[in-house]
DNA sequence: GGGTTGATTGTTCAG
DNA sequence: CTGAACAATCAACCC
C-alpha cells in the first residue's frame, strides 16, 4: 500500500475527495485521509509540506506531485523547537484530540518512535488487508492506541538501562498486540506460508519432489547462495520435510515464550534483528522462574488448542494483556513476566544475563535513542490507569494501557470500562487539573511547548478551546481514548 | 534436531 | 520478460 499526499491542497484538506468530513486541518492525519483499498491518501497542504520538508522525513521532493513513502507520515516530530509553532498554531494537528499527549511533547519525541504510525498503517492491512474508509473510526482508535504507546514509550526507561525491560515490554505497541492477535486468531491466517498449511496446492510436499529439488541443488550447485560454508551437510539433512498431516509436536515453552515476547520486542524495536531479539528473549527467559516458565508452556498449550479451533473471534492472546498482571499469577505472558517485582528487579538489579546481553553490543538505534527519562510518564495516562489499577506498577499500567485500546477494538462493552472516570466527572479541565496536581513535575517542564510555563495547566485550558475539544471528540467513539490523552 | 520470526535469496511458473 | 508464489536459509537461543 502506498501512502500518498494530496499535494498542495489549496484549501481545507477536509474537502479533499473522499476525505473524512471530520478532517480538521492540514495536519489532521487521522481524519484527512482516504483509503481506496490500495493507497492511503493523506491530506497535505503547504504547511504540511513545509513541515515535512523541515524534518526531511521524505526525500525532499515536496515540490513534486510524487508519491511518498510511508515512513514520513508520522506525527510531527519536530526536533527543532523552532518548529513548534507548527503544532501550536496550526491546530491542524490536534494532539489533544488525536492521540497526542496534551502536554505537547511530540516535538521532543525521538525519531525512533516515529515509526509507530507506519506500524499503524501496517496494522490496517493486517486486518486481512481490508481497509475501508468507513472503518476510519476503528482506525482512529487504533491510531489512538498507538498514541498511547507513544506515551508509554516516553514513560519507559531506556532499554540499555537497568530498567530497560520495562521499556520495550511495557511499551508494547497496541499495533503489535493487534498484530499478534492476527497471528493467533487466524492460525496464521495471514501467513503466506505456514509450514504445515502450505496449501497442498503446488505442494511440493511430496518427498519425491523434495528429492528432486535436492538433487537439483546438488547438480546445479546454484541456488542457496549460502554456498560453501561447509553448510552442505545441513542442506542434505534437509531431507526432513514433514508430513503435512503429521501431528505437530507440542511447542516448547521457550518457543511459545519467544513467540509472544519477540512480537513485543519487535513492536518496540522494529529494527531489532532476530539475533537481538533472541538474546533478549533468552535473557528474559532466564529471568523467569520455573513456575512462570511452566505457566508459559501451559498457556501456550491452551493457546495452541484455541488456535486450532476455527473461527475464534477472540484472540487467545487477549487474556494475557487484559488480565491485570499479578505477581502471584503464573506467567501469563509479558504481563506476568514483567511483574512489579521483576520490574523492580530489573531496575535495581538488572538480570546478569540480561544486562550482559544488552550491554554486549550497541543496542539498536531505536533502543539506545529512547526518550529521556524526563519523558517517562505522561500524567493523564498515569492518572487514568492508576484510577483503575491503583496498586499496579507503572509497568502494569503500561500493559493495561495497551490493553485498553485493544479492548476497545475487540469489545466495545469492555472499552466502556475505562469510561466511568470521564462520565463520573464533568468534562473539561477539572479532571486534568486534578491530574496535573498529582504529577507536578511531569507536565509543564517536560513539555517542549516552551510557551507553557512549568506546572501550567495550559493544556487543560487549551483543550476545550481547540477545534477538537472534548465536546468534539467525545462525539467520537474514541472518547475513552481521549480521556487517556 | 526442532522450534520461535522475519528478511533474504533463489527457483518455478503463469501471464 | 516480468511478477507472483513458493521454498530454503539464516540469525540466537532453548529444549
Amino acid at each position: 500500500m502506498d501512502v500518498r499526499f494530496y499535494p498542495s491542497a489549496p484549501t481545507a484538506v477536509g474537502s479533499l475527495p473522499g476525505a473524512d468530513p471530520t478532517c480538521l486541518g492540514p495536519l489532521d492525519y487521522y481524519h484527512c485521509n482516504k483509503f481506496d483499498g490500495e493507497n492511503m491518501y493523506m491530506g497535505m497542504n503547504d504547511n504540511t509540506q513545509e513541515f515535512l520538508s523541515a524534518n526531511q522525513t521524505y526525500n525532499g521532493q515536496n515540490e513534486n506531485n510524487e508519491d511518498y513513502e510511508i515512513p514520513p507520515i508520522t506525527p510531527p516530530n519536530l526536533p527543532d523547537p523552532s518548529l513548534l509553532h507548527l503544532v501550536d498554531h496550526e491546530t491542524g494537528y490536534h494532539s489533544l484530540c488525536h492521540s497526542l499527549p496534551p502536554n505537547s511533547l511530540i516535538p521532543a519525541y525521538p525519531y525512533q518512535n516515529m515509526d509507530l504510525p507506519a506500524i499503524m498503517v501496517s496494522n490496517m492491512l493486517s486486518q486481512e488487508g481490508h481497509l475501508l474508509s468507513s472503518q476510519l473510526p476503528t482506525i482512529q482508535e487504533m491510531v489512538h492506541s498507538d498514541a498511547t504507546s507513544y506515551d508509554s514509550n516516553r514513560q519507559v526507561p531506556l532499554i540499555n538501562r537497568p530498567g530497560m525491560l520495562a521499556g520495550p515490554m511495557s511499551a508494547l505497541s497496541q499495533s503489535q498486540l493487534i498484530s499478534q492477535m492476527g497471528m493467533r486468531s487466524g492460525v496464521t491466517h495471514g501467513s503466506p506460508s505456514p509450514p504445515g498449511s502450505k496449501s497442498a496446492t503446488p505442494s511440493p510436499s511430496s518427498s519425491t519432489q523434495e528429492e528432486e529439488t535436492e538433487s537439483h541443488f546438488k547438480v546445479t550447485g546454484e541456488k542457496r547462495p549460502s554456498t560453501d560454508l561447509g553448510k552442505k551437510p545441513k542442506s542434505q539433512k534437509k531431507k526432513k520435510k514433514k508430513d503435512p498431516n503429521e501431528p505437530q509436536k507440542p511447542v516448547s515453552a521457550y518457543a511459545l515464550f519467544f513467540r509472544d515476547t519477540q512480537a513485543a520486542i519487535k513492536g518496540q524495536n522494529p529494527n531489532a534483528t532476530f539475533g537481538d531479539v533472541s538474546k533478549i528473549v533468552a535473557s528474559m527467559w532466564d529471568s523467569l522462574g520455573e513456575e512462570q516458565k511452566q505457566s508459559s508452556a501451559d498457556q501456550g498449550e491452551t493457546k495452541s488448542a484455541q488456535t486450532n479451533q476455527p473461527s475464534k473471534m477472540i484472540p487467545p492472546k487477549q487474556p494475557m494483556y487484559t488480565m491485570p498482571p499479578q505477581a502471584s499469577s503464573p506467567y501469563p505472558g509479558l504481563g506476568s513476566f514483567l511483574s512489579p517485582s521483576d520490574l523492580q528487579n530489573y531496575r535495581g538489579h538488572p538480570h546478569p544475563s540480561l544486562s550482559r546481553t544488552l550491554n554486549s553490543k550497541p543496542m539498536l538505534p531505536s533502543i539506545s535513542a529512547s526518550p529521556p527519562p524526563s519523558f517517562q510518564i505522561s500524567p493523564p495516562l498515569h492518572q487514568q490507569l492508576s484510577l483503575h489499577h491503583p496498586q499496579s506498577s507503572i509497568l502494569n499500567q503500561s500493559l493495561n494501557m495497551q490493553q485498553v485500546p485493544q479492548q476497545s477494538i475487540l469489545s466495545p462493552p469492555m472499552a466502556l470500562q475505562v469510561q466511568p472516570p470521564m462520565n463520573s466527572s464533568p468534562p473539561g479541565q477539572q479532571d486534568f487539573s486534578h491530574i496535573s496536581s498529582e504529577f507536578p513535575n511531569s507536565v509543564g517542564p517536560r513539555s517542549p511547548g516552551a510557551s507553557n510555563p512549568p506546572g501550567s495547566t495550559d493544556w487543560d485550558n487549551d483543550y476545550p478551546s481547540r477545534e477538537c475539544g472534548i465536546n468534539h471528540c467525545s462525539m467520537l467513539p474514541r472518547d475513552k481514548a481521549l480521556y487517556l490523552t
